[in-house]
DNA sequence: TAGGCTTTGGGGATTTTCCCCCTATTTGAT
DNA sequence: ATCAAATAGGGGGAAAATCCCCAAAGCCTA
């Protein structure tokens, strides 16, 4: 059984190394190339000729980052599996990720131990993931916290808003609200100069985006 | 240290009943009542008064399911924590339940000890995914599959869709495109009738709610 | 009690969207 | 070789949406 390969791509040295020495000290991986950062990854992976089964990735990193460098994987090398390691633990970075095809999202302050099962997680079921992963992508299917939207609009505001998401015309709409079709008029005006669009399409994206309604 | 109180709701009496036995012989777990369905469950939570730390809730359940029970849950005891515990392991469906607040999401037919350690996590940390909701979660906010994609629609109505879910008009989309604005009115009226829509809106919903285009 | 916000409504004009109708070329498949 | 798509385009009209303007009642707060 020939062992997993893994690179490291992160422009922290003296992490990049130690981490090199734990892998390398785990059973079965060993660390096949180093690189500091995405434009730097390109050019190790054209030179070498060992491509490896797994590569740890940082987000933050001069020239070319993270998030960069996955795509660039997806494009130019689809089977390599990667995991994020980052310090990183804002939702939508984290979201970022997952949605470019990162196989896991590890906090670089883990232990060793979460470091190794993960490894094995992704070499052998292809994906590892940790519950700062599973939260953040539950937030992203929620809706917004009910007090934090009601600081932003009014009940009839969001009334408006709820069904300006759906495929009907404001005169059907002014009728479930049993209110004169002006009337919608005005809390279209008020919401497009608020939220700056120009078009009920804008309106419908802010608010699926903002998780003010949910589709 | 008081036992954490377990209640059961599931239609199944044989299965509800072993599993009974089997979380009374958990150490630091009993079951304090167990219902066939949420209606059953109203009438037992008026009557008992030991109120439940956490709710084991099947989905599928005559008179009212769990998905309604969830719902009715969160208004009237919102810190009961409920685990769901499922034949079903549709996507939308444990989107659905999670959605609604569940701190859990099993399958009916996992080793006792995954739910031992999902009664004890979700007692201590208030929560406990497993792999099969990450990966529900994880397909809820990627792209739907390309091929899937364009077995169902050209590559130019595609374009037309993704600029569709923007704040641009279709003047502005037809110039982006560079086709004349006739060419868009007809690739609109093409979707509109292939996907039963009436509006620009209802397009937008659609191309979201499928993943055709990310927001 | 004055100012501000929400809610409600209207006038009027301009764009944009929607919904039919129609044609023609190219390309791929049967 | 023909038929079905995809692609491109057009005419014309009705309906909706957008974008200004404005007024007034109600309610809360400083």
């Amino acid at each position: 059984m020939n062992n997993c390969i893994v690179g490291v791509v992160d422009d922290h040295v003296l992490f990049a190394q130690s981490l090199q020495g734990l892998i390398n000290s785990f059973d079965g991986f060993e660390v096949a190339f180093m690189a500091r950062n995405g434009n730097d990854l390109i050019g190790k992976m054209s030179q070498n000729s060992k491509v490896p089964d797994i590569i740890l990735l940082d987000i933050n990193m001069p020239v070319m980052n993270g998030f960069e460098t996955l795509n660039w994987l997806n494009e130019n090398h689809p089977n390599i599996k990667t995991i994020t390691l980052s310090m990183d633990d804002e939702e939508e970075t984290i979201i970022n990720m997952l949605k470019a095809g990162s196989k896991g999202y590890l906090l670089k302050d883990i232990h060793p131990d979460t470091l190794h099962l993960a490894l094995t997680e992704v070499l052998h079921k292809g994906h590892y993931y940790t519950d700062n992963v599973t939260t953040a992508l539950l937030r992203g299917v929620s809706k917004k916290d009910e007090d934090e939207i009601q600081d932003h609009f009014s009940q009839r505001e969001l009334e408006f808003m709820e069904l300006a998401c759906s495929d009907k015309t404001y005169k059907q709409i002014a009728s479930e609200m049993c209110l004169s079709p002006k009337t919608i008029d005005n809390y279209r005006d008020t919401l497009f100069r608020k939220l700056e669009v120009r078009s009920r399409i804008g309106l419908v994206l802010y608010a699926l985006k903002n998780k003010i309604v949910i589709n």
